[in-house]
DNA sequence: ATAGTCAAAATGCGAT
DNA sequence: ATCGCATTTTGACTAT
């Protein structure tokens, strides 16, 4: 097996997975080069920051000031393999370091349903906070809230009233909490399924054989699938994928004309 | 002091 | 109403 990639860069695997997408009528090929495009826009981000510092891929707006004005927020970070960041684990574990256990209080200055809110409506300040703010959930909070995920990855409503209570939190905030952090595995299970799909290997290969027939010659041109089982972490979500990228049998007949 | 960087909270949108 | 998904925006932090 040879690769087409230049370089282990997961940028290129990235692109080099683009390849193949020109394939019409392949539809589980062509939501994986999606996935794998929206990946790389998310990859190109962090990793041209590391490229070719200053240039961005899609650089959002920036106020520039109010720093560290948030006080004992805490951001409990997790490893981030996912975005090519391995090197900066070490980092994010030395600003773990400032976590403030008895923070006083998350920090919730607005939420736009108006579930809860840090002010009173006289308090004139606050219609001045147009500008969105970004709650910093504590490391209790999270620790809680990544405990419960463990566990199940759905919540029902009265489920989540319950955790939202214990937590001080709004429904609405670990609501978004848990969609934020299911889309977040599932893109960490993307980005570790095409990094093993795109690493060279030696793929032992069954040659099947029916009614004394090869079925398969290497170099026919016959299809084989990959043996490489993808998206078993949701297959439940994508079953499109658990169809098309099931690990080939070889040790039982077909059921159709094959 | 501030520009750069990162993860993640929040938002928007289409689908169910 | 809630979901997945993509994107935007922000707070926290580092580097210069």
């Amino acid at each position: 097996m040879t690769s087409k990639f230049s370089t282990f860069l997961i940028k290129d695997i990235l692109t080099g997975l683009e390849a193949p997408c020109g394939n019409p009528g392949n539809t589980a090929a062509e939501e994986l080069c999606a996935l794998a495009r929206n990946l790389r826009a998310g990859f190109d981000n962090a990793i041209q920051k590391r490229l070719s510092p200053g240039k961005r891929v899609s650089e959002s707006h920036r106020s520039g000031t109010g720093k560290k004005e948030g006080g004992a927020a805490t951001q409990f970070r997790e490893g981030t393999a996912e975005s090519a960041g391995m090197q900066y684990v070490e980092r994010n574990k030395r600003q773990r370091n400032h976590v403030e256990a008895g923070m006083k209080g998350f920090l919730h200055h607005y939420h736009r349903g108006g579930e809860t809110s840090s002010c009173s409506p006289e308090e004139s300040h606050c219609a001045a906070a147009k500008k969105r703010s970004r709650a910093a959930f504590s490391h209790e909070q999270v620790h809680e809230l990544e405990r419960r995920f463990s566990a199940q990855r759905y919540l029902s409503g009265p489920e989540r009233a319950d955790l939202a209570c214990a937590l001080k939190l709004t429904e609405t905030q670990v609501k978004i909490w848990f969609q934020n952090r299911r889309y977040k595995t599932k893109r960490r299970q993307l980005a570790t399924d095409l990094a093993a799909l795109s690493s060279p290997k030696t793929v032992a290969v069954k040659v099947l054989v029916r009614n004394e027939q090869k079925q398969w010659i290497p170099g026919s041109g016959a299809h084989l699938p990959t043996t490489v089982p993808l998206y078993h972490g949701y297959q439940y979500q994508q079953p499109f994928l658990h169809q098309c990228y099931q690990p080939y049998s070889t040790d039982r007949s077909y059921g159709g004309t094959f």
